[in-house]
RNA sequence: GCGCCUGUAGCUCAGUAGGAUAGAGCAACGGCCUUCUAAGCCGUGUGCCAAGGGUUCGAAUCCCCUCAGGCGCACCA
């Protein structure tokens, strides 16, 4: 258990004990015990913590805040804990000083956990599926898809970080009408290739690299798949092609940092009759019933505005069909306990569907939550410009790293929340500026390896490790954002927010920037010496493991 | 028409399950390197938190409504 968790547990039962106190006193009388809430004051001032319980209660007893808390005060009992000192402020609240020496057991926790400290066991024997970028494979990834694999893998991150057992996992849309379209502008690239004069499919995929994997095509095979059936050839093209383009895309995201555990084909629902079984489940429970000659689900008994269709007139099942059948499989052939997709914002309208369709097959749906980011915008020359995979314009996400680096692409993709909306500026991301924080954090942790390098052959191994040497009030932040850390992880996991990783970090870097310009490692004294070591230590531990999980590599020279 | 997201300083954004005087970065200006990395630090100014109403001891935060921008509302994926 990490100290801010002991801390919060100490003023709690202290605070309900003062409760009980006065009301068996007879001070006050309640009719329903109160929940007691602890913050973190803004303003250093008002102390460590803060609890508003006095302002809450004044309805119930019909005492003034003020009374209710000088009497809850008058009843603490703060022997053994941390607390150093209980006073009132404001309208009522009351406001509780630490002892300083809580600052020290941070140091401790982080020097024995290392690595692995900002883990919590909270999630602990639970299994999490997070599902994202799930693109058509019809083409390499672009720029589109950096931002969603940057906030799903960092997510998968986090959550791993929070005790969860998590799997990465990538939808492949392999089935439908996208992969039809793709198979007709293979067959038309591939028969002008021979000098066929024939008309590109209006709405086809027009970009090179479809006529790219044609060329290759022909190189390997020649000309013996013309005298082929269209469908027949269409057939071996589209599977030639997809291949080729898994494999680009697997490349482009390990490129990205990014490493799926699971790789799904949609078409293998079909292949082995999950589909089928799904639909029968879905029939059998009533949620299902024919017009017009499709089948449709009933959305509205569970809060849609209109049914879907799962299975369309000419026979063949809706992306949506295929997304339920996906998802039972998650849940209940392979057991996962919660599972999250990254979705961009333009699906949001599938949300409450997919969730009333996981209801009626007996899922929780309070389990299954989908991240909706805002798409990305373009911007070129002050401009935004469209992206259109199809048109073949869209920026190659290995072209993005490339300029930019990995580091600084996962990192400005992580920069704010999934749900504000997000200008890619290509130009400023392409000047490679130092405007990038993400230089700032690793700045900071380069600088602490530099110091450490250099204080390993002066420190005095003689002289004990005495942390109370820490009282400058940049030593004791610094100590005191350190301590949040798990807290923030904890938070991001709930709130599914991986850019709070992101803002701890700069945080972070910026507390020990400030702790630098203010003291000196290298100092006379030894002791002093030896517990500003230990402080940056624990500092440059934290900032590693912020930046392993948000996959940036922690470079100890810049 | 219905639904979702967004609207906070000149710009880009934070703002913790409603809390005490609304915060950073960039940009502007002024300081700080004879000792550990100046890709850094310190200081100075800026706000009808889109408008209006409501709930509350207390609202940027919750509710209602209006306005503005984005995105959905297929037998597309």
């Amino acid at each position: 258990m990490y100290i801010r968790e002991k801390i919060n547990e100490q003023i709690k039962e202290i605070t309900a004990g003062a409760l009980n106190k006065s009301l068996a006193s007879g001070a006050f009388a309640i009719e329903t015990m109160p929940n007691i809430f602890l913050e973190i004051p803004r303003e250093k001032g008002h102390g460590d913590y803060s609890t508003n319980i006095a302002m809450q209660l004044p309805k119930q007893t019909r005492k003034s805040p003020r009374f209710i808390a000088e009497t809850l005060m008058a009843n603490m009992d703060t022997a053994g804990s941390y607390v150093e000192s209980v006073e009132i402020a404001g309208p009522g609240f009351i406001n509780f000083k630490l002892k300083k020496s809580w600052h020290y057991a941070v140091l401790e926790e982080i020097a024995e956990m290392k690595k692995d400290y900002g883990r919590s066991q909270k999630n602990k024997g639970k299994a999490f599926n997070l599902e994202f970028i799930s693109a058509n494979p019809t083409g390499p990834m672009h720029m589109g898809n950096a931002r969603g694999g940057a906030i799903g893998d960092i997510l998968a991150s986090v959550a791993d970080w929070t005790g969860y057992e998590v799997t990465r996992e990538f939808y492949i849309n392999d089935a439908g009408n996208q992969i039809v379209k793709f198979g007709d502008s293979l067959d038309a690239r591939y028969r002008q290739l021979f000098g066929e004069d024939i008309p590109f499919p209006e709405d086809g995929y027009q970009g090179d690299d479809i006529t790219e994997h044609m060329k290759n095509f022909i190189a390997e095979n020649g000309d013996v798949h013309r005298s082929l059936e269209p469908s027949e050839r269409k057939e071996i093209l589209i599977d030639y092609a997809l291949n080729k383009n898994l494999t680009q895309i697997k490349s482009d995201l390990a490129a990205y940092g990014i490493h799926y555990d699971v790789w799904f084909s949609e078409q293998s629902l079909y292949d082995s009759g999950a589909i089928e079984e799904t639909i029968a489940r879905l029939k059998e429970g009533g949620f299902t019933y024919e017009q017009d000659g499709a089948l449709w689900f009933k959305s509205t008994s569970f809060g849609s505005d209109k049914d879907d269709v799962i299975i369309r007139a000419n026979g063949l099942p809706t992306y949506f069909m295929g997304d339920i059948a996906y998802h039972v499989n998650k849940y209940i052939t392979r057991g996962f306990d919660r599972c999250i997709n990254v979705w961009g914002a333009d699906h949001h309208g599938h949300v409450a569907r997919l969730k009333g369709a996981l209801t009626a097959v007996g899922i929780n749906a309070d389990e299954f939550d989908v991240v909706l980011m805002q798409l990305v915008r373009l911007i070129r020359n002050g401009e935004v410009t469209r992206m259109s995979k199809r048109k073949g314009k869209a920026i190659a996400l290995t072209d993005l790293i490339d300029e930019v680096g990995v580091d600084a692409t996962r990192f400005f993709f992580n920069l704010r929340s999934p749900d504000s909306h997000f200008d890619f500026d290509l130009d400023l991301a392409m000047e490679q500026s130092s405007d990038n924080p993400v230089f700032y954090v690793q700045y900071a942790h380069a600088r602490i390896c530099s110091i450490i390098r250099q204080m390993a052959e002066e420190l005095d191994n003689t002289v004990a490790l005495d942390p109370e040497r820490l009282s400058e009030k940049e030593e004791l932040n610094l100590l005191e954002i350190l301590s949040l850390f798990s807290d923030e992880i904890l938070m991001a996991e709930e709130k599914l927010d991986p850019s709070r990783i992101t803002h701890y970090a700069i945080d972070l870097a910026s507390a020990f920037h400030s702790f630098y310009n203010a003291c000196h490692v290298r100092v006379e004294d030894k002791s002093l010496m030896k517990a500003r070591v230990a402080l940056i230590e624990a500092t440059q531990q934290v900032i590693e493991n912020a930046l392993s999980i948000l996959g940036i590599s922690a470079p100890e020279r810049m």
